[in-house]
DNA sequence: TGTTAATATGAATACATGATCATATATTCA
DNA sequence: TGAATATATGATCATGTATTCATATTAACA
């Protein structure tokens, strides 16, 4: 039945803490949880969070690096919204624990 | 039915970044997840990953500071094992998400 | 086409972090 | 008590990273 893999190979191994990593900055979260409830702007994600545009902008660029974000562009503005379904319940599954311990 | 909480507490925030760091490094998930498998001590941890003895034990304390991992003695020897159950459903569902990506 | 608004980018800086080396500590046992 | 074994610790170094500032790019529209 169960799925015994006691080895872990690198390259799983290099996905799995990069998947982590994306998740470790508290900017990131904010972002990403932001975008969980509510497809966002650049700077609707800046005023929101109380962020410079700049600083949402190479974090949104790591995340979409990452594939956990995609765009959509009307006009001058870029919308923002997850897109790795994988991550929301990770995240959430980790904030309904650390509001528990 | 299902809890909305739209609003991301700092201490909240804080624990959920702080638990995906400890995963966010190879050597750390390499250390649990041989844990997961076996109770090890942290000369066996060193040979069977190939890591100084001095590596793992900074590693371990780290670990265990965050509550992720338990030790007990048996004369000179330290014996480790996880303490975090969650962890491990963490992990283990990032590491199959990682091998199907 | 030129201006404006929205976003992206590059360089610089300050800070965090992981590994290593050398050494300290602690426990057991003869 | 003294030697041997197992582990922990502190300092150092190299590398990674998040933020900021200044500026570039891009698209829309008058």
């Amino acid at each position: 039945m169960s799925n015994h893999n006691y080895d872990l190979h690198e390259e799983t191994l290099d996905k799995t803490t990069q998947t982590f990593k994306a998740l470790s900055d508290p900017t990131r979260v904010r972002i990403l949880h932001l975008l969980f409830h509510k497809e966002c702007s650049v700077n609707e994600i800046a005023k929101t969070l109380g962020l410079q545009q700049s600083t949402v902008s190479h974090q949104l660029r790591y995340l979409k690096q990452q594939r956990l974000i995609k765009c959509r562009r009307h006009k001058t503005t870029l919308y923002y919204s997850p897109e790795d379904h994988h991550i929301f319940h990770l995240l959430n599954q980790a904030i309904e624990h650390a509001k528990h311990i």
